[in-house]
DNA sequence: CGCCTTTGACCAGCGC
DNA sequence: GCGCTGGTCAAAGGCG
């Protein structure tokens, strides 16, 4: 008697189970078709910026100087996809390395690649094909003299840029990160550690491990005005399959640097007064800061992200840490308890970038709009992003009201809503995976992202990005970069919405006495 | 035992 | 040429 009911409690239970894989189901073929519309548009909108921005440099282009060569800015992150294409310098500069990469093919994010030709005064054209991360800690630059500042002009920077190819190209992060170190993903080995001018906090070096001939390096660093900040710069690019995680920051920094690099073309001409920072120029991409820096040697450390042209390293600054009214704040992260919120980089921030510095519309506000319109068109009586999609998507499965704008309250009860719903999750995890397999051609973490995908629907493992507890499978450094992997590419249109590092769920790395914030340490 | 971190030393680039 | 600084090397020690 006993057996025969448990077997219709059972059968029940199966029946109930198909019922809800089917209602999934459903929801990963409605959010696949979501992504699979935004990544068209995003296409489409690539294309047509594309064009705008040449067209804007060739008008531009009169100025200065003339068109040394179409200037292929391409910031792949991790690994990049095959179009190792960069410029001849790049090319020059890069060798064989970035194009044995190129074919590994793992592209990221938004792999952009913008022929920029320049005017003399914009661009310092990254040598690097494929600057992977590197970032390089910008508050030093903040201190420097102005003197120093001042004395690199961009042009100059293009000139000793075009004559020092070889240099790569650096992207800087900076995270909110309460542990020593932030965990990209990657593997890093700690090589050196110095007290560089002007931060008692040490500079930690660390190259990545993950393969034993992977050039990328890494340097990590405190920032001296919060310390909970952690400024990591990534220099070179993967020449091996990343990690879920890798790729994930990797993508997050090269949609933001592709953007600047963009921008910068289209910003920075010579005569343009745009109220910046000694050669700082601010540009602000849909909710995304910029802040373009033609300091040679200096990189000006600005609350959102810059762009600066070393004269030996091109580097592309990205603040994870701001905060942003118009970007949104998903409140995953309550790590960040331990650092008093100066209300300037609250905890939870996840933004790109920070709308209260003074900021310039990219381009010159010719972006923005364009933007709009293609979205719009894109997104008719849809959400506007991956993010609002399935943000709304949400929204309306549950029967709540959605806002015009997803505002951070609205979002924050959202987000509350979606930790709590598996359904969700496994809408999302489907998504993912619809990412990974239009996205990733043959990239070696494709894979990877695609079975986080299927174990996040099997409810093997919480969606990183959801939460905060978020186990790292990669030891290393503590602050897990748990971020959609794709989701700079996705989202990167409408800007204000991004499915950003929950400032980072830093756990804590293996060994605190590398911390980048001790004092001690081995300085020359 | 192997891997990793620590850290003093060394080297190169740059400015004066 | 010298000094400063950033970056790297490599020996020593720690840890699992």
């Amino acid at each position: 008697m006993a057996s025969s009911s448990s077997r219709r409690e059972q059968d029940d239970q199966l029946e109930s189970a198909k019922a809800e894989m089917g209602e999934v189901i459903e929801e990963n073929q409605r959010l696949k078709m979501y992504l699979n519309q935004i990544l068209k548009a995003y296409q489409n909108l690539q294309m047509q910026f594309h064009d705008i921005v040449r067209q804007d440099a060739e008008t531009t282009n009169n100025d200065d100087q003339e068109v040394e060569e179409p200037e292929l800015v391409s910031l792949t992150l991790g690994r990049f996809s095959s179009d190792s294409e960069k410029d001849d310098k790049n090319k020059t500069s890069g060798q064989g390395k970035e194009e044995e990469r190129g074919k590994e093919g793992l592209s990221l994010g938004l792999n952009y690649k913008f022929e920029v030709s320049k005017s003399g005064a914009d661009d310092e054209p990254l040598p690097n094909p494929s600057p992977e991360n590197s970032s390089q800690e910008p508050k030093e630059e903040e201190k420097w003299p102005a003197s120093k500042v001042h004395k690199t002009m961009i042009s100059g920077d293009d000139e000793v840029l075009q004559q020092n190819p070889v240099k790569k190209a650096r992207v800087c992060v900076r995270a909110r990160c309460d542990t020593p170190t932030m965990n990209d993903g990657c593997q890093w080995r700690k090589y050196g550690q110095k007290i560089s001018k002007g931060n008692p906090c040490p500079r930690a070096y660390y190259r990545c491990t993950v393969a034993p001939s992977c050039p990328v390096k890494k340097q990590v660093q405190r920032c001296v005005e919060d310390m909970s900040i952690l400024i990591i710069t990534y220099e070179g690019t993967h020449n091996h399959p990343l990690p879920m995680s890798a790729t994930a920051m990797a993508s997050t920094t090269s949609a933001a640097a592709s953007m600047l690099l963009s921008g910068l073309s289209s910003i920075s001409q010579p005569g343009s007064n745009i109220p910046s920072t000694a050669n700082t120029i601010p540009a602000n991409l849909h909710g995304i800061n910029f802040y373009l820096s033609d300091n040679s040697k200096s990189k000006f450390y600005l609350p959102s992200s810059s762009l600066s042209a070393a004269s030996s390293h091109p580097t592309i600054t990205l603040d994870l840490t701001a905060t942003s009214s118009s970007c949104l704040s998903l409140p995953f992260n309550r790590s960040s308890s331990a650092y008093p919120t100066t209300g300037r980089y609250p905890p939870t921030s996840l933004s790109f970038g920070s709308s209260e510095s003074n900021t310039v519309s990219w381009g010159n506000g010719l972006l923005q709009p364009y933007m709009k319109n293609q979205i719009g068109a894109l997104n008719i009586g849809r959400p506007q992003t991956l993010e609002n999609s399935i943000y709304q998507s949400f929204m309306q499965k549950n029967n709540l009201n959605p806002p015009q704008q997803p505002l951070p309250d609205g979002i924050a009860a959202a987000t509350k809503a979606i930790t709590a719903d598996p359904n969700f999750q496994s809408a999302l995890a489907a998504a993912l995976t619809s990412i990974f397999a239009t996205s990733n051609n043959g990239g070696a973490t494709q894979p990877a992202g695609v079975h986080l995908a299927q174990k996040l629907k099997c409810g093997e493992q919480p969606f990183p990005v959801l939460t905060p507890s978020y186990s790292q499978t990669v030891k290393g450094d503590g602050c897990a970069s748990s971020f959609l992997n794709k989701s700079p590419t996705t989202t990167s249109q409408t800007g204000s919405l991004m499915f950003l590092p929950p400032s980072l769920p830093f756990s804590t790395p293996k060994s605190a006495s590398a911390s980048p914030g001790d004092a001690r340490n081995h300085s020359n």
